[in-house]
RNA sequence: GCCUUCGUAGCUCAGCGGUAGAGCGGCGCUUUCGUAAAGCGUAGGUCGCCGGUUCGAAUCCGGCCGAAGGCUCCA
């Protein structure tokens, strides 16, 4: 963060700066004081926060000092909704430290300790920080001149500035939770303590955070999926290996049927292929090479070594290469709802959005040059549009991921990163898709573009991604015939829509909180016969309904009218019909809609009408 | 994979050295009801698994398995 200071002006006198006494420390060099007041109301909120959620850091690390003298500092940065500070410490945190960390951070806050910040040489550094292995390890990294170091009431932190003026001006927080996190992110490094904290400007804020955290859970595909008996995971199965159960396959069906449909309407063709190969496929696509950590071990009989997919393109690239290809059957789109499989380490599984085993809405599009890829990218960002706009998903956007030149993570081939970028950016300028650059993000064979959507737990999660890739059709020697005679090699379009049905049913699940619209729900309708006489009744209205394709059931359990309504309403089934003597009487049904109320008796034959044409619009209410 | 925490009935959870409990759910009976929970009765658990300490372990210790929050990773 830039510091305010401004060598020169006079200062705006401060607190901090009266009550600052750099100590000659036995005649060596004096640490340069530094001007960092600051006019917090003059700044912009998101500054202003940053800089109350960096000062709550160094005040943690005041209170742990306290706590535990021995303790190693690492780093305390402010981030989205607070701060962290990492630690190594002789003993694991525990629950009641956090309460006494906090307690006693409050006192320093209290007490409006002013933070004095100076420039000190590196000579300086190293000896204020000798027994500091970490800051040691900082200082490696910055230049003489450039070191500077914050005090308040008596605590200094090795830090390059982007303070409130004293402890005061910090603003309401919490520290939430206790994690381990690696020095500087690497796995290499040790494995240090991280004591994480929620903070915001004003407490009203503070609630209604945490009032989302709780939104959020109440949201967790993990619950609904369970109550809804969408899917199960069993130990007995495996961690990461979905068991898709009624309701779960139900609406996975109906996504898998209206997204074929689409793609074959857009000149797709589908293909089934085995889950299952031979390692030497994946060695000639290099898969095996890169990925092997990823992949389930290998499966050896008769001498031959098969492996798991991990991905469905090595299948597609054989589909295009099993006969000669003309120029004039290009661009070749190829799709699969391709079941790939993948050891994602134990702890990065999650529920359904990230598991072992994924069936991906999965396509390559072998194209004969730079303009058909552009043009293919487009077509694939319509059909995204048209996709997430009719499940109603608004929380996403794309991400321009490009390649490091000169890094060895990437193939190296400058022109070729070069066209695959910029033709990628000039898609989504053309069709007018906001999206982030995001540089060393690509894959190692070429650029992407990634929809990039939140959680209901609020982290960044890949939904699918458009790829650019010069690099397969290499490794296969792949050829198409030109209009000159000649043989040309084609590039790939790696690209999905949907995502994993795995990951986009978790998605839905949080989208819809369970509420799912119509078309997609498990059960449309449930029939409710008010007393047992009525049975017979509500099974003619179910024949009805499910004469129209509708998925109904009739609750003939030995249950009140209201508990039927009430358990209806939980299972977040769209449509209730009650039906007793009235309608009986009338050829009708009291219609309910799930979230609203009694919408009234209707004709029985209305009711399927009314159904019928919100499922195939696929209306997004009720 | 690493750090921390957690694992008791189908679900949510209490019990935390003396031999297992509640609510909801299930099942049975009664009730036949007009828009979000009828009443009564009853069954159900090798307290994740394996080992250790102890006269005695759901409870303490160790290992393993699984889950959660982070970190790393995410083709």
């Amino acid at each position: 963060m830039p510091s305010a200071a401004m060598p020169g002006t006079p200062p705006a006198r401060t607190l901090a700066f009266e009550t600052a006494s750099p100590s000659a420390r036995g005649g060596r060099t004096v640490p340069e004081p530094i001007d960092e007041h600051v006019d917090l109301a003059s700044l912009p909120k998101e500054e202003r926060l940053a800089r109350m959620r960096h000062s709550a850091a160094h005040v943690l690390a005041e209170a742990m000092l306290d706590l535990m003298p021995e303790a190693e500092l690492g780093i305390g940065p402010p981030i989205e909704t607070g701060f962290y500070y990492d630690f190594r410490l002789p003993r694991p945190l525990t629950q009641e430290d956090l309460v006494w960390l906090e307690e006693r951070m409050r006192r320093s806050v209290a007490a409006c300790h002013p933070f004095r910040m100076e420039r000190i040489t590196r000579q300086e550094a190293l000896e204020r920080w000798k027994n500091q292995p970490f800051k040691l390890d900082l200082l490696k990294d910055l230049a003489d001149g450039e070191i500077t170091q914050v005090t308040h009431n008596g605590f200094t932190d090795l830090c390059k500035g982007g303070h409130v003026n004293h402890t005061g001006e910090i603003g309401p927080f919490k520290l939430t939770s206790i994690a381990g996190a690696y020095w500087r992110g690497d796995e290499k490094n040790p494995m240090l303590q991280r004591v994480y904290g929620i903070l915001f400007e004003t407490e009203e804020e503070l609630a209604e955070y945490e009032r989302q955290l709780e939104e959020a859970r109440r949201r967790d595909h993990r619950r609904i999926g369970r109550e809804l008996g969408i899917f199960a995971l069993f130990d007995e199965v495996g961690p990461g290996h979905v068991v898709w159960l009624p309701a779960g396959a139900t609406i996975r069906r109906e996504l898998e049927r209206w997204i074929v449909d689409l793609e074959v309407e857009r000149g797709y063709q589908h293909v089934v292929t085995p889950p299952v190969a031979k390692l030497e496929l994946y060695q000639r696509s290099g898969h095996w090479q890169h990925y092997q950590d990823a992949m389930y071990p290998v499966m050896e009989r008769e001498n031959e070594r098969y492996v798991l997919r991990p991905m469905n393109c090595p299948h597609h690239i054989l589909i295009f290469a099993s006969q000669q290809r003309s120029y004039r059957e290009l661009p070749l789109r190829i799709a699969e709802l391709g079941t790939m499989h993948r050891w994602e380490k134990s702890g990065e599984l999650t529920g359904m959005s990230r598991v072992r085993i994924m069936t991906l809405n999965d396509a390559h599009i072998f194209c004969a040059g730079p303009e058909q890829v552009e043009q293919e990218a487009e077509g694939v960002l319509r059909l995204m549009e048209e996709v997430y706009a009719t499940l109603g998903l608004r929380d996403y956007y794309y991400r321009l991921s490009l390649g490091e030149r000169g890094s060895p993570k990437f193939v190296d081939n400058p022109a070729m990163w070069d066209a695959g970028e910029s033709l990628l950016r000039r898609v989504l300028e053309k069709l007018g898709l906001p999206f982030v650059e995001a540089p060393g993000e690509a894959a190692f064979y070429g650029p992407k573009i990634d929809v990039q959507f939140k959680t209901a737990a609020g982290k960044d999660e890949t939904l699918v991604t458009i790829q650019v890739d010069f690099h397969l059709p290499n490794q296969f020697e792949l050829e198409y015939i030109g209009e000159d005679g000649q043989p040309h090699r084609p590039i790939i379009v790696h690209r999905g829509v949907l995502s994993t049905m795995e990951r986009m049913v978790a998605l839905l699940i949080e989208q819809y909180e369970g509420n799912f619209p119509l078309w997609l729900a498990p059960t449309q309708a449930v029939v409710v016969p008010i007393a047992d006489r009525h049975v017979e009744y509500a099974r003619q209205v179910a024949a009805k309904l499910r004469a129209a394709r509708l998925r109904v059931t009739v609750d003939e359990r030995n249950e009140r009218m209201n508990a039927k309504i009430r358990d209806a309403q939980l299972q977040k089934v769209p449509y209730i019909l009650v039906v007793g003597d009235r309608e009986v009487q009338a050829g009708t049904a009291a219609l309910r809609v799930r979230g609203g109320g009694d919408l009234g008796a209707m004709p029985v034959d209305a009711i399927v009408e009314r159904l019928r044409s919100e499922r195939d619009a696929r209306a997004l209410v009720p």
